[in-house]
DNA sequence: TCTGGGGTCCTAGGACCC
DNA sequence: TCTGGGGTCCTAGGACCC
């Protein structure tokens, strides 16, 4: 089993066990409490993600899709409404529509509509809803919320502010902004504001486009052989490009990076390349020849790798790639026809129907998911069946 | 001995989020 | 045996320009 957990329902939370916790190190639990783990479904999380969101945005003309399984919602101008009525309508309605309990938590700022929220999730008696503006114990709320639980304060932040006495969210919203910036930047200084009821962080209704494209992966088994890595590396290329194409971008620089697996007690290395493209493109071939030239600067013999990925950055709109001298343009050639072509036969038929011969087939270094519950939404042979 | 000032761009590193 | 993946923003410092 090589699961990391990074999604614990609240029991396994009240068990102490951390985000981020390797499986193995809870094996006892596991079998103790008849714990069940499951590898990440993407496309079901995915799917009904968008059936919460579509639920939500019926609700507001305004809507943040925050994560997959976090939004905010604009209410401005319907204070006329009770809004935790309202808001316990939509906490029901997507219920109802979709089968996922959410809680909602309602603010003047989106720092403290997160506090709300986690008061809503935590005490019972507010039903999944809970509002805190013009709230009158807000400073008892904020004195109750560890500081390390406020949305932009984390791990080493948190060491810091306990370090000069600040413990929770009322004592750090009382610090004077001079020193906040200073130790904080001005994003801490704005979550200090946002704390104060003064909205900083506004809502983005409109997805942007990505600054940059990963696509990393840990391996199965330990890599140690070029053709493998050749392999591996061409497979994240091909994926990043096709994440840049959906969002209709063009880019002009990639990164190859790969190392070993640092936990292990034996020989480490992990080293990183960047080069440029000719002109910025979103044609697959252009990134594999440069990646596989990449690659060849950083491989190096005799070590185990466990990691590797593929970096795009520099990125812009398809429509505003410049032209450039050599006649090797993206846009408007046979480049764009053919990668249009590859998309649209691989979104009709199944990821990877058409691939390049440099991903290889077997992808015996690629990751097991052998938890994996069923895609019950997206997958005609795995929809769930009713039994009368 | 004296050694400007102001601006931009790029990169690496460090923080954060889920 | 076994330790994730994919993003964002800010800052400081160096290179370079006039």
């Amino acid at each position: 089993m090589t699961a990391v957990l990074f999604a614990l329902s609240k029991e396994l939370k009240a068990l102490g066990v951390p985000r981020g916790e390797p499986g193995f190190k809870i094996r006892h639990l596991i079998k103790k409490h008849d714990i069940k783990l499951f590898s990440s479904n993407y496309s079901l999380y995915g799917n009904m993600s968008s059936r919460v969101m579509d639920t939500l945005s019926q609700f507001s003309p305004d809507i943040e899709i925050y994560s997959i399984d976090e939004a905010f919602l604009l209410l401005n101008g319907f204070d006329y409404l009770n809004l935790t009525e309202y808001c316990k309508i939509i906490k029901q309605t997507v219920e109802q529509w979709t089968g996922i309990p959410v809680s909602i938590g309602i603010g003047p700022t989106k720092t403290l509509a997160k506090v709300a929220n986690r008061i809503a999730k935590k005490y019972k008696k507010f039903n999944g809803v809970f509002d805190i503006t013009d709230h009158p114990k807000i400073d008892k709320i904020l004195e109750i919320t560890e500081v390390e639980d406020v949305w932009g304060v984390g791990r080493q932040y948190g060491k810091m502010l306990r370090r000069n006495g600040i413990y929770n969210a009322l004592q750090l919203s009382m610090q004077p902004d001079g020193w906040i910036r200073k130790s904080m930047t001005v994003v801490g200084l704005k979550t200090a504001k946002e704390l104060r009821g003064i909205s900083c962080i506004d809502l983005e209704t409109d997805i942007p486009a990505k600054k940059q494209i990963v696509c990393s992966r840990s391996f199965g088994k330990p890599v140690d052989t070029f053709d493998e890595m050749f392999e591996s590396v061409s497979d994240y290329c091909t994926r990043a490009v096709a994440k840049l194409r959906r969002q209709h971008s063009v880019a002009s620089m990639i990164t190859v990076f790969i190392g070993t697996n640092r936990f292990k007690d034996e020989p480490q290395y992990s080293n990183s390349a960047t080069a440029r493209l000719l002109s910025p493109s979103a044609y697959t071939p252009d990134f594999l020849v440069t990646a596989h030239r990449l690659l060849k600067t950083i491989y190096k013999d005799g070590y185990n790798y466990k990691r590797a990925g593929v970096m795009i950055a520099d990125i812009m709109e398809e429509k505003s790639a410049p032209l450039n001298i050599f006649n090797t343009e993206y846009v408007g050639g046979n480049k764009k026809d053919l990668m249009d072509c590859i998309d649209t036969i691989n979104t009709r038929w199944g990821r990877d129907n058409i691939s390049f011969a440099s991903s290889g087939i077997k992808k015996s270094w690629s990751m097991r998911r052998e938890l994996l519950s069923p895609r019950f939404t997206t997958n005609w042979d795995e929809l769930p069946v009713a039994i009368a």
